[in-house]
DNA sequence: GTGGTCTAGACCACA
DNA sequence: GTGGTCTAGACCACG
């Protein structure tokens, strides 16, 4: 779990993202408590205000619960949510991608080709 | 070439994209000069600003280059250029997307499945 | 730190070289924070944007970096990038000024003499 | 006589300098004939309008005289007030290299250091 | 008419 | 509060 503070997608939109994977991923179980903003925070080291705004983002998205004073849980069907919703950002990317090559008249033989070359080329990586 | 307004993507970054696209489909030759920002904008309905911050992106990019007073011309090498800028856009969107997969432990069948049902959903669109 | 809206110079270069120089002479010390655009748009009189225009060319040409909501910050090896091109300018402007005199047919003596002269007469002055 | 239409130099500027140095070096003399504005456009293949706006200039500066229907000859005091004016531009440059160097804190000696290097790297060309 | 610069002011995402 | 984007409109240098 780790955020880079140069990428061009916010930081909060990665927080939001990390852990939506660290739930299907199974890190975090439906029900389970979450580490508190603060923690995670900390060791994020980025401002809590963001970690913040990324617990509030994934209770709108319906992946977490808020239990006041108690702390933030993952939904019942969080996982579902989760699981549903990776597979969304992960389809919109490719599609901006995709679109990209369209309009620069990339056929879809080499548009698979770079995808294939980017599949074995970024390494898997551990969730902590 | 067009531009939607309501995307995440900056109006200028957009028009880079839809430049850069257009000179490698060969809509724009090299050493060929290119509309105005004024034509341009008023094709596009954006302030002519918006589209002169993309074209000075351009020729940073070393793909166009500036007569003052005459317009901007495709570079000698603009259209490798541009070729490999979108390439690398891509590359990049879809490495995204990988990575984001990787993180939730999807498996890379799992992944080309993804990338298979977005490029048939994808429509194909004209240049113009 | 200061800018001279009379020059033939644009505003944004001047303040681009301004930056540049103020990090060659160590004022602002690498991993810094350097003024805010509108700080600093306020210190010179002028426009924030304008401002803006030249921190966005400092960006691109690796001295500086930027982490949104927070700040610009001098990056890393930013000192060596801003001493490279302090030196690379100058040596442009020198250079224009022989190729001026070689096409009159200036000796090498009488370009030496006009250096000298210039050099004692252009006062030093501070930074601030 | 050349004419360089990617610098950042004005190409009327250049030729303004172009031919100051040509009467400087003693390629027109006092009171001699020039090429007309059209002769002159077609051999440095640039816009007749923009030698017409250097011819101007010129006259201005008090180098050319005109004389209508005929064309523009080099002035009586011509050759003095080119070689002052070519003196002036040499200067001016490199005055603002001196104070682009004064805010960086480079030391006079390193300032004589890059002139001699940039004055033994620069060629001598041709006037033709 | 064309590009380049600058100003003024607004709005938004981010921290 | 900070950077980033966008709009609107002005002015200038250039061809």
């Amino acid at each position: 779990m780790r955020v880079d503070p140069g990428s061009t997608v916010p930081i909060f939109a990665q927080i939001v993202n990390e852990i939506q994977s660290a739930i299907v991923a199974g890190v975090y179980a439906e029900g389970e408590r979450i580490p508190s903003a603060r923690e995670m925070a900390q060791l994020l080291k980025v401002n809590p205000n963001t970690v913040q705004k990324a617990y509030a983002e994934l209770v709108d998205l319906g992946v977490l619960e808020s239990k006041r004073g108690i702390g933030k849980f993952v939904c019942k069907r969080g996982s579902r949510s989760a699981l549903r919703q990776s597979e969304d950002s992960i389809a919109d990317l490719i599609r901006q991608a995709v679109e990209l090559g369209r309009s620069a008249k990339f056929t879809d033989k080499r548009l698979r080709e770079i995808f294939s070359e980017v599949l074995s080329a970024t390494p898997k990586r551990g969730i902590a």
